[in-house]
RNA sequence: GGCGACGUGGCCGAGUGGCUAGGCACGGGUCUGCAAAACCCGCUACACCGGUUCAAUUCCGGUCGUCGCCUCCA
């Protein structure tokens, strides 16, 4: 596959380092309240790769990290009368809560800072060993000046970016550009003991110690929002690049950034939406839905109609999961439907049956099938050229349309339906959206008993009933089609 | 100012030197007690101005506009 790196600026062929092995990292959130949507579509990303990565027949692992120390972490602490311990673990655990609603399983990995501490204190020592960094009163500070590739991942000059460089209060760095990688205790801060003082780690050295400990030294990619190439990626670079005193990563990859509206979700502006708002509002499959629609790298607008939207392509998978289910169903390989027919579908399973019984033929089948496979290629080249994940998903929806074409034609016998859905199932799988191939929750007994109720009512030509019965069915979250020999009761959303 | 993106049909959003993206929405039709789902048909674009070319939305230059980063930020 060709993945575009960020450092060098290309797309270039991906070969991992191991192998059999894909080594990814990416920075996930500083926890100092419930994550962002934003937050999510690294998230996503990772977890699409991954997966992506497996169909390819890799071993993967991937680390996320959690950083659960930071000047906000300590400063909501403090507002709050608590310790910041306790607000880093309330938050990490939300923000696992939060994308476990995705539905995407966990990273591999997911290493939270102040439980490296450690690694983080040899790693810093090592810089200073080597005269990479050098302590300055309570803090140890990262020698810009002596990492010559420094500006190489975000384009900069040293000479420009140490023109508009500042120096905090207090701060005895040598050089405006020198960032720190520890930062001695003051009144009231949570604290570690080093060979410095007692202090914390700054932002950038947990990422550092943390992939190269799980991961190792040229490891295969590393990610996160294209809002971290400066300064955290680019100081992760210089620091690592300094400790192993060779290449850090293979290849940088970083998404784009989410706007809401026409504005920019920012933190400064305060215009952000959580992670759960999102999710309490709609169905996770769309939101990732939303992400993979446009491409990873791309800047995306995130609104009510974006979202809207796709909620309605993932009915429409959903349907066309259950139509296929439906038809492998309705009989064995020999394509008979099974005698009698299904009359109700409780759980939207079972359905049509008497007109399945006709529709035989090889022909059309292997023809649809041929249509799988190519679909299946084409699907591959997207996810291949960059992840290319709206490209793929266009070739899921084509298919989309041509099975549904098929099935309305009764050229579907059940083993071909069978097998499409399975193959179908694989694709879905890795763009995460397993949950379209899902039947779903079993639809609850009351509903199942208005559908009755209401099939009665039509049967006795009491429409005005009937239609009520719907409604009242609609009202409880569930949407009643009425098919050749009965219904069938599929949840709404 | 530096760096990096981007401007595609009603909307979202891929992509390409000449040949169908896909989805949503909309209009017509089929099916249906109604509805939904689904199918069929229709709607077909590439900001602007130059240039290169047999041919440009697709390459080059410029103009206008939008956005991100330049030590809070996924």
């Amino acid at each position: 596959m060709r993945l575009y790196d960020s450092l060098s600026q290309e797309k270039k062929e991906f070969v991992p380092r191991d192998a059999e092995h894909v080594t990814m990292y990416f920075c996930g959130p500083t926890v100092y309240n419930y994550v962002h949507v934003g937050n999510a579509r690294p998230f996503v990303v990772s977890m699409v790769a991954k997966r992506y990565f497996e169909s390819l027949g890799y071993r993967v692992t991937l680390v996320e990290n959690i950083t659960d120390i930071d000047d906000k972490i300590i400063q909501r602490a403090l507002a709050e009368g608590r310790s910041a311990a306790e607000v880093g673990a309330e938050f990490a655990q939300a923000y696992r809560d939060d994308t476990d609603r995705l539905g995407l399983g966990r990273p591999d990995v997911e290493p939270l800072a102040t439980e490296h501490i450690q690694e983080i204190i040899d790693l810093i020592a090592k810089l200073i060993k080597e005269g990479h960094a050098y302590q300055a009163g309570p803090d140890v500070y990262f020698k810009v000046a002596g990492f010559p590739g420094y500006g190489k991942l975000s384009k900069q000059q040293v000479a420009e970016m140490r023109h508009g460089a500042r120096s905090a209060v207090g701060e005895d760095k040598i050089d405006p550009l020198d960032f720190a990688l520890w930062k001695g205790t003051k009144p009231g801060e949570p604290c570690w003991d080093s060979p410095w003082g007692p202090g914390r780690p700054g932002w950038h050295i947990e990422c550092s110690a943390m992939s190269l400990k799980y991961l190792g030294a040229g490891f295969d990619i590393h990610g996160g929002g294209r809002d971290l190439i400066f300064p955290h990626h680019e100081n992760e670079i210089a620091q690592a690049e300094s400790a192993v005193g060779g290449p850090f990563v293979r290849f940088w990859m970083h998404n784009g950034m989410l706007n809401l509206g026409d504005e920019k979700m920012s933190k400064s502006l305060g215009n952000t939406v959580t992670l759960r708002e999102i999710l309490d509002k709609y169905r996770p499959e769309a939101l990732i839905m939303v992400f993979l629609g446009s491409h990873y790298r791309s800047p995306m607008e995130l609104t009510p109609a974006v979202l809207e939207e796709a909620e309605q392509q993932v009915n429409r998978l959903r349907n066309v999961f259950g139509e296929l289910a439906d038809r492998a169903a309705t009989g064995d390989a020999s394509g008979v439907a099974p005698p009698g027919g299904a009359v109700a579908a409780p759980t939207g399973g079972g359905g049509p049956g008497a007109q399945a019984a006709l529709s035989v033929g090889d022909a059309p089948g292997a023809a649809l099938l041929e249509r799988v496979g190519a679909r299946r290629e084409a699907f591959a080249s997207a996810m291949a050229d960059d992840l290319n994940t709206a490209a793929a998903l266009a070739e899921i929806f084509g298919l989309a349309r041509e099975v549904f074409a098929a099935l309305a034609a009764g050229e579907v016998d059940p083993a071909t339906a069978a097998r499409i859905r399975a193959e179908l199932g694989e694709m879905v799988h890795v763009l995460g959206l397993d949950a379209v191939a899902e039947g779903g929750d079993a639809i609850p007994a009351d509903i199942v008993l208005m559908a009755e109720e209401r099939q009665k009512c039509r049967a006795a030509r009491d429409f005005s009933r009937a239609d009520a019965l719907r409604a009242a069915i609609a009202a409880r979250g569930y949407e009643v089609r009425d098919v050749p020999d009965g219904y069938k009761v599929v949840p709404l959303r």
